[in-house]
DNA sequence: CTGATTGATTTGATGACTAAATAAATGTGT
DNA sequence: ACACATTTATTTAGTCATCAAATCAATCAG
């Protein structure tokens, strides 16, 4: 017997085409989709089809639209079953957990939020509230256990393609990332672990500041440096996940560490409090400084006040070091401040800017703020988590030929 | 009239995999390539067929190898014919240029080298050395400019996927890379230019080092730090091409700029010797400090004198400090030291494996040196124009049908 | 000379997609 | 109201890459 082993069962290439076309449409009608995906009638509309059979596309009745009337045959209109199921993404913080619940096209239908609390710092604990707020997302966003296609869950640590963390002494990585991965595997068929900065920089790619960009570093610049790094049109992971953990610029020339520029503002003015060294008129002096955030200082700076303003510009002066390092070995084209003091940090980047501008071999990144706010990572999370179901929903509906021994 | 515009011509994808086999393949039967590139025996004899047709595979005649006889109907034979074209990799560093000609395998068939001379240092000269040094590796490997099916030079400089540099205000990078894509577009179908960074990391993935590994730095380490990232199997650009060219090392405590180790080394030595600041029976004493090169410095390390010891220790603390911070931006497995300084490494490596064994977060990289030689670039130049070859062979031979208005 | 064995060739599906003909549903002009 | 152009849907044949099974060819072992 000559042994002809076919390939993986295949299914028509045609169904992924017109599925990826609808996702990103609104209501088509099957000569919209046809000319967009550059296949023939017959070919588009038994894909349209077959896609409105496994759930995954409504058929409009609505033959002729309000309005929209013209000559000819009405033509047959569709849209994407955004419901078809649910998406989850969570920002697992340090202390803090941020999830949303989202339809299949990312529209948010549910949030949560909890405080973590220092003292539940576990590995236990923290699977356990993840999951926790997994389940109270799809109660809140009205659906059962079932109707999850995909999970995204973004952690504070290096998390390598397979969702995995690499070991640490201090065990802070293994805490943060307590083998989700496998955690999670019940609770939806697609599930991905990922690093936080990398979250934020989809975030940014899907929606942000670096839209259609293909070389950009998502900087997360509160409470610690962090960055996600896309390069040549990819998010970039290494060897460990490692890539963009930053850890170098605790050798850098007045860096000196992954401190966040939040922080570096609130420990700053905190200390120019206590030392007096402030003009006793100004904002800052008569704040007390155990109560100080880094973003009430930059928000100062931005109205002006001049002790707060001589602050912003030495966090500039930080900020311009790191993205001289991010340009020399990323080379991006855009640099995105993420994150929570994304706010006041106008002063900061023209600082940072004007000292860019002169000094760098070739064409400077362009540092823009973000505009996503404090939930880049779990808007990220979604974002992801749509792009898994998207990319798998087939792989999860269509009907394969019974596995044979 | 509804209008249907078929897709880019195809053509059958047994095509492309039976081509790829044979390519990395020796003399093989029909079976074998059926068995390796799971297909039926009908459809791969049929692209076989076609492949002889076109030129690219030999029908061996001896149905029935020597000495290997068994039963059965004797099995057709066939061999990738490498000589169905050629390929030219080509090196053009600053001040020389090396050159090979190889066949479709990368088998060397021809090899030049050039002096260019520094006072020769400019873009129309560089084009034109480079265009003579392609039709002598022509003439020299026996064969006509028509056989040219790929050409590759690396530069010293940035490139972008492109094959352009961007602009550097003393023009240096646009005398490396002067146009070169451009220039050479007549002499061969397939052009591309690279950073010589890039191709050392091409090089050491292919057949060196890095062989298998996905996540990887090639350092050039020898006038000047130049390094090749591939992370997450992907040779990275970066938006310009920028990507490692580590102008930020300037910037990094105790590393203060991208100078090469052998350089290093040279300096240090020559200073040492002119301050009087050296054993005065040792070798290094005895030398007169203009004359001194770096690789001798390291060979008298090798073998144990004491004064280049310290030195090769002293440039083993920077290594360490270029492997951290490459480590905490690319996470690679393996950084491989390339570039002529690479014999003498032995001293300067383990003083860096040796630093960076406690120092990090999370596994450190393994420092290998090259064994590739000062070769390196040219055999990685050699080897992108062969991949080049492989991945658009057929696109240059396929018949495809008149384009039409 | 008869099988057994190994591989080549032939012949007939299958399935994704195209192409062209035909049918349906609507507006327009007389 | 009725022919007619217009737009889209549906049907019916093809084409092409690939597979599957049957048949043919060439060899060795007895």
């Amino acid at each position: 017997m000559q042994t002809a082993q076919r390939a993986s069962a295949p299914r028509p290439a045609s169904l992924d085409t017109v599925l990826t076309y609808a996702w990103g449409a609104g209501e088509f009608t099957a000569t919209d989709a046809m000319s967009a995906v550059r296949l023939t009638r017959s070919t588009t509309i038994e894909a349209l089809d077959t896609l409105a059979r496994l759930g995954l596309l409504t058929e409009l009745p609505n033959a002729r639209a309000v309005g929209d009337y013209r000559k000819g045959r009405p033509a047959r209109r569709f849209a994407f079953h955004a419901d078809a199921g649910i998406v989850i993404g969570i920002d697992a913080g340090h202390v803090h957990l941020d999830g949303m619940a989202a339809d299949l096209r990312g529209t948010v239908l549910a949030r949560v939020h909890t405080e973590l609390g220092i003292e539940h710092d576990t590995a236990e604990e923290r699977r356990a509230a993840v999951g926790v707020a997994i389940d109270d997302l799809i109660r809140r966003a009205g659906r059962d256990a079932g109707d999850a296609l995909a999970i995204c869950v973004g952690v504070p640590a290096p998390v390598d393609r397979f969702g995995v963390s690499p070991i640490q002494r201090d065990g802070f990585w293994q805490r943060m990332n307590p083998d989700l991965v496998d955690a999670l595997a019940d609770r939806a068929p697609l599930v991905r672990v990922e690093n936080d900065a990398s979250l934020a920089a989809i975030a940014e790619g899907v929606a942000g500041a670096a839209a259609g960009c293909e070389n950009y570093v998502a900087l997360l610049a509160g409470g610690r440096l962090g960055s996600g790094v896309v390069v040549d049109g990819r998010l970039l992971w290494g060897a460990h996940g490692g890539v963009g953990e930053m850890r170098a610029l605790d050798h850098v020339d007045g860096v000196g560490g992954a401190v966040g520029l939040g922080h570096r503002a609130k420990e700053w003015a905190r200390e120019a409090i206590r030392d007096g060294d402030l003009d006793p008129r100004g904002a800052l002096a008569a704040l007390r400084p155990e109560a100080l955030e880094g973003g009430t200082v930059l928000e100062l700076a931005a109205q002006g006040d001049p002790d707060a303003m001589r602050i912003a510009t030495q966090v500039g002066t930080v900020l311009a070091r790191v993205v001289r390092v991010l340009h020399s070995m990323y080379d991006p084209e855009i640099v995105v401040i993420c994150g929570g003091v994304s706010s006041g940090m106008g002063l900061v980047v023209d600082t940072a800017r004007e000292l860019l501008a002169t000094s760098l071999d070739f064409e400077s990144p362009r540092i823009v703020v973000s505009q996503l706010g404090a939930d880049v990572v779990a808007k990220g999370a979604v974002a992801a988590a749509v792009e898994l179901a998207r990319s798998h929903a087939l792989d999860l509906l269509y009907p394969t030929p019974a596995a044979g021994a």
